[in-house]
DNA sequence: CCGTAATTTCAGTAAAGAGTGAAACATGTG
DNA sequence: CACATGTTTCACTCTTTACTGAAATTACGG
């Protein structure tokens, strides 16, 4: 199967993008087709679309299926599996923040929690305990936000960033008297 | 200078987690040993600190600078310069969203511009077309929304994180009669 | 339950990226 | 302005990560 110009150039970018964010480009790269196609692809026919061994593709989908941005089709007549995404961007998106939180942010949080904890924290002057409490504190909160966010249909989440300017106007409001510049 | 244990294992941690969101090792080690640091270090200290070439060091603080993550003073009496970085973990974190936008989001959402006016787009499908459109309406939402946020002030952020419950239940309800479960 | 098609595993190779250190370049001091 | 101190550059090496392809495994149909 022979990509359009734009479609290709698309894939290839979001390789680019996935691998400045610590995604595999394989594994960028194929959720990208899946997005973008209009239908269900199988295994070999991604490989043989993006130039990329078989195998590759094998293990790519396996870690995409293992972050729930791909799941198996079937189609009549064939046996072979097929694999599709999300057509919304706003669910995909959702999807990786929350597998980023539990496998990246959470087990941050574990550690700064064993660091506040441990005994060895008698060596540390006041001013690196601070930081590293504040540090915690500030997970702590965005973590919170993010878990609300992402309990938000595609619709509301979207609402919401839109009403942002208004959010926070009002809250420098009721916090702060001056009008700022 | 050598390290104590908490610090040291939070540097290590930092330093693995920089890894995997696309900074270099080095960089995030060196920029958590300044965030620690009760003083501001030469980059002499640095290198024998962490145990990395000076070289690397130097290019490592380069890099820091350039994202106005770290900053040079200078100390009576040594000709050496000395870097430090801010003690707010909230104004880091809005310096490090606001370079990601400008260095990776910015230029993903010229490409997909340029693919909505190119002339092969008629070689794609309406699909493939539309959510491309989607997809751009999702970066340039959120870019707004992140461009709002990094505004304001941090006390402020942070209480606009806090305030995040109770903002959504607002949307939902002034969109949806039906309670969610 | 045998044979075939499809898939996955994994050891090895290739590519990319990070880190080093010698040498060149600055900068400032006496 | 020469020397010393401090910094940066860059070609090379080392490490890590990604990718491949042959072989093993699994799943299915007759």
């Amino acid at each position: 199967m022979n990509l359009t110009p734009i479609s290709e150039r698309f894939i290839l970018h979001w390789g680019e993008m996935g691998a400045r964010w610590g995604v595999n480009r394989s594994v960028a790269q194929i959720h990208a087709l899946l997005f973008l196609s209009d239908r269900p692809l199988a295994a070999d026919e991604i490989a043989e679309t993006l130039s990329v061994a078989r195998s590759n593709v094998s293990m790519s989908l396996k870690e995409l299926l293992s972050w729930r941005l791909a799941k198996i089709t079937h189609q009549m007549g064939d046996r072979r599996d097929h694999f599709e995404t999300s057509k919304d961007v706003w669910e995909l998106f959702k999807i990786i923040v929350e597998g980023r939180k539990q496998r990246e942010v959470a087990p941050t949080l574990a550690v700064l929690n064993e660091f506040l904890e441990s005994t060895d924290l008698d060596q540390e002057t006041p001013g690196v305990v601070a930081r590293i409490g504040q540090t915690r504190e500030f997970i702590q909160v965005l973590t919170a936000w993010i878990t609300e966010m992402l309990r938000q249909e595609p619709e509301t989440l979207m609402k919401i960033l839109k009403m942002g300017a208004k959010v926070s106007n009002l809250v420098r409001g009721t916090t702060e008297e001056k009008a700022q510049q």
